[in-house]
RNA sequence: GGGGGUGUAGCUCAGUUGGUUAGAGCGCCGGCCUGUCACGCCGGAGGCCGCGGGUUCAAGUCCCGUCACUCCCGCCA
C-alpha cells in the first residue's frame, strides 16, 4: 500500500517541475474539452490543476468522475507553457500530467456546491455542514479561529496566565439567564446545569491562589439568538486576576486584544492600548448606547434648554413633563430631498417613536416645520450645541431621558449608515466604566443591581452606607469593539459583608445571599484577595476578524435560530429506558406537537 | 412571547393591472470540442408556485389562516 500523497494540493512549484507525485483530494471542477480533460484536485492546502487526454487509457474513467469526488492522483508535475500560467493560483505555474487514478470515495449529486461562492439556504447550509465548510470563505473562517484561539493561549501564558478546566457539570446558580439542566440519574429529581460562565470557579482559583487564571471556557445559555449571539453555546476567554485594581486588569487584557487583532488585521487598523475609556453616562449621552461603535463619527448633543419654552409647542410641553431633547447631526443632509426626511419620519414611526423632527441649515439659513416655530437665538444655540454649519441638517428625539438616548443612539446608527459615513477597515475599542450599581425599575419602582451583583461597588462599604444608591459607580467594565459588545468583567466584590450590604439596598436580605450563594461567601471567609478579571467573547472577536455578520459563520457546526442542530438532528427524542433511569416523566405542551421530518422518518425504539 | 422579511425547478432568481402550455442562469443527463482555469457550443429531463382554506369565469399573482427559515424586540446576573 504505497501512501496517499506525495505533496499537498497546495505545495507544488516550479522546482517540483519533472517529479512524480502523488496528490490526494477532492475533484474541485472539470473543464472537459472533449480530448483534453482538466481536473482541479482540491485539499486542506491549496488546488493544483491536473490534466489528461484521450491518448491515456484511463481517460473515460476520469470524466465519469464527479465533482467532490476524492481521488488520489498519481503522475507528473509539468511547467506550464507561458501562455497558460494562471496567477491567481499559488500552484498555477505548473500542473500534474495524469498516469494513474485511484478513487478513495465518490460523490452523489451535491446539495450544495462547493466550488464558486453562490449562495444556499441556511437550513440546507446547515444540514450539510460539511460540505459548506469545505467552501473556501468557511474553511477559512475555522482556520482563523484556530489561529486566533492559539495566539490567544500564547500571549495569555505570556501574561503569566494559568489555563485551567472549570466542571461542566455544575449547579445551577439563580441569577442570569436561563440554564440547560442535566438530570442526575443517582440523585432522583435533582438536577446539574451547565454553567452560565466559570464565574465562581474562576473566582474560587484566586481564593485558591493562584493568582492569574484563563480558560478558553464553554459557556451555555437557554437564551434565544441573534445575529451576534449563537443559541445555547458559545466560547469565552475567561480570565481572574488576584491583587488587581481596574487599571491593573486593563494593562494586562489591552495588549493581548490588541496583539492578536494586530496579528490577524490584515492591514486593517487596531487601537492600541490603552484603549480609550468612555464613562456609561457619557455613552449613553453621546452615543445613544453602552456599546458604541467608534467609527461612526456623530455625536449626540442635548439640546433640551433650547427648546424649553420656545413655540415649539410639542417638544416644550413634554420638556414640562420631564422630556429631553438629543439631536443627531446629519453632516452634508441639507440637500437631502424633502423624501429623505418623510422616509427618516416614516423610520422613526416604524421604530416605535412618535417621529423624527429636523432643522437643515443652507444658504444661511434654518428650514423645516420646526424651525419655522423657532426664534433665531434658540435655532443658533441647536446649531452651536450640534456642531453643525451651513449645509447640514440636524435630527431631534424628544422622550424621557433614557428612552431619548436610546432611540438618540438608533438615529445616530441609521444616519451614518444612510449618508454613508462610517470609517471602513478599522477596529475601534474602547473601555466603558463606571457602569452603575443600582438602578430604579420602572414599573415597580425599586431598587435593583443593574448589572452584575458581584462587582465591588466604587468606595466600598462606605458609599453603599452614605451615597443615594443611584449614584453608586460598580468597578465595572465593558470592551467594545466596533459596536460589539465583546466583554463584560469587574473587579469582584470579594467582602462578605459589603456583599450582605449591597444585596440588602436590592431588598435581599442576609438569608437569601446566604442560602443562594453560600459557597462562595464561605469561601470568602477563609482569607480572599481582592480579584477582578473579564471574559471576551471568542466567537464575536474572530466575527469581527473575519468580517462576517453572523456568528454561524465563524463556528464550526452551529445550531440555526431555534437552536436545534439540523445535522446532527439535536435536540431529539431519548428511549424510554433513558427517561426511566433519570427518573423523568414527560408532560408535553398539549396545542404544539411538532414532528420534524427526521422524527417522522427515524426508526423508533432506538437508543 | 411579540414585530418585520422571505418562501416559484436540486440551487440562485424573474414572473406585467389576476388571463394561453410558469421562464432564465447554475447544477444534473446526453452529444460535440486538445489549453482551459466560472472553458465553450448544441440538445434534454426536471415544478403540489411552502401548506390549507376563500374570492373569482379564471389565482404563482388578491384575501384569511398556518408552517418553515431568517432579522429584530423581549430575554442575555
Amino acid at each position: 500500500m504505497h501512501a496517499y500523497r506525495t505533496h499537498n494540493c497546495g505545495e507544488l512549484r516550479l522546482e517540483h517541475d519533472g517529479s512524480e507525485v502523488r496528490l490526494s483530494g477532492w475533484i474541485h471542477r472539470k473543464r472537459d474539452h472533449g480530448n483534453l480533460l482538466f481536473v482541479d484536485l482540491r485539499d486542506h492546502y491549496g488546488l493544483t490543476q491536473t490534466v489528461i487526454d484521450i491518448s491515456s487509457p484511463i481517460f473515460a474513467t476520469v470524466e465519469g468522475l464527479r465533482a467532490e469526488s476524492v481521488v488520489t492522483v498519481t503522475g507528473r508535475v509539468v511547467k506550464r507553457t507561458d501562455d497558460t500560467i494562471n496567477d491567481r493560483l499559488p500552484t498555477g505555474q505548473v500542473e500534474v500530467v495524469i498516469d494513474a487514478i485511484e478513487v478513495q470515495s465518490n460523490a452523489e449529486v451535491l446539495p450544495i456546491q462547493v466550488a464558486g461562492d453562490a449562495e444556499f439556504p441556511e437550513e440546507l447550509r446547515l444540514k450539510y455542514r460539511f460540505i459548506d465548510l469545505r467552501r473556501e470563505r468557511l474553511h477559512r473562517n475555522l482556520v482563523l479561529r484556530s489561529n486566533v484561539i492559539s495566539s490567544i493561549r500564547r500571549r495569555m501564558i505570556d501574561q503569566g496566565f494559568t489555563e485551567f478546566q472549570t466542571p461542566i457539570l455544575t449547579a445551577s446558580s439563580p441569577e442570569g439567564a436561563r440554564d440547560f439542566l442535566v438530570p442526575s440519574r443517582l440523585h432522583p429529581g435533582k438536577f446539574y446545569a451547565l454553567p452560565q460562565a466559570p464565574q465562581q470557579f474562576k473566582q474560587l482559583c484566586m481564593v485558591a491562589g493562584f493568582d492569574r487564571y484563563f480558560q478558553i471556557a464553554p459557556c451555555f445559555r437557554d437564551e434565544d439568538a441573534r445575529a451576534d449571539r449563537s443559541p445555547g453555546e458559545f466560547y469565552q476567554l475567561d480570565f481572574e486576576m488576584s491583587f488587581v485594581t481596574q487599571d491593573d486588569v486593563f494593562a494586562a487584557i489591552e495588549p493581548v486584544l490588541a496583539g492578536v487583532f494586530q496579528e490577524f488585521a490584515d492591514g486593517r487598523g487596531v487601537t492600541g492600548a490603552p484603549f480609550p475609556r468612555i464613562t456609561y453616562d457619557d455613552a449613553l449621552r453621546l452615543y445613544g448606547s453602552d456599546k458604541p461603535d467608534l467609527r461612526n463619527p456623530l455625536l449626540i448633543s442635548d439640546v433640551t434648554e433650547p427648546f424649553r419654552g420656545s413655540s415649539f409647542g410639542i417638544f416644550a410641553r413634554n420638556i414640562d413633563k420631564g422630556s429631553v431633547v438629543r439631536a443627531i447631526p446629519a453632516p452634508g443632509a441639507a440637500g437631502q430631498p424633502r423624501s429623505y426626511f418623510d422616509k427618516a419620519n416614516d423610520w422613526a414611526r416604524s421604530a416605535g417613536a412618535a417621529g423624527l423632527g429636523y432643522i437643515t441649515f443652507a444658504d444661511g439659513e434654518a428650514r423645516g416645520p420646526i424651525a419655522k416655530n423657532l426664534e433665531a437665538d434658540r435655532i443658533a444655540q441647536i446649531r452651536e450645541a450640534a456642531g453643525v454649519s451651513d449645509g447640514d441638517a440636524v435630527f431631534f428625539v424628544c422622550d424621557k431621558e433614557e428612552a431619548a438616548a436610546k432611540f438618540a443612539g438608533q438615529v445616530r446608527e441609521k444616519v451614518c449608515d444612510d449618508l454613508d459615513l462610517r470609517a471602513t477597515g478599522r477596529f475601534d475599542f474602547c473601555w466603558i466604566v463606571d457602569f452603575p450599581m443600582f438602578e430604579r425599575d420602572e414599573q415597580t419602582g425599586k431598587i435593583e443591581f443593574s448589572h452584575n451583583p458581584f462587582s465591588m461597588p466604587q468606595g466600598g462599604l462606605e458609599a453603599l452606607e452614605t451615597m443615594d444608591p443611584l449614584e453608586i459607580k460598580a468597578w465595572q467594565y465593558d470592551i467594545v469593539c466596533n459596536g460589539v459588545e465583546l466583554s463584560s468583567g469587574a473587579i469582584r466584590n470579594h467582602r462578605p459583608d459589603i456583599m450582605f450590604k449591597a444585596f440588602g439596598i436590592a431588598g435581599y436580605d442576609e438569608e437569601f445571599v446566604e442560602a443562594k450563594f453560600g459557597g462562595m461567601l464561605n469561601a470568602f471567609r477563609y482569607g480572599a484577595p481582592p480579584h477582578g478579571g473579564s471574559a471576551p467573547g471568542i466567537d464575536r472577536i474572530v466575527m469581527l476578524l473575519a468580517d462576517e455578520p453572523n456568528i454561524r459563520e465563524v463556528i464550526l457546526f452551529p445550531m440555526n435560530q431555534q437552536a436545534q442542530d439540523l445535522m446532527m438532528q439535536a435536540p431529539n427524542e431519548v428511549s424510554e429506558l433513558q427517561l426511566k433511569e433519570l427518573h423523568i416523566r414527560k408532560e408535553l405542551p398539549k396545542v404544539k406537537k411538532k414532528v420534524t421530518e427526521a422524527e417522522a422518518a427515524s426508526t423508533p425504539g432506538e437508543s
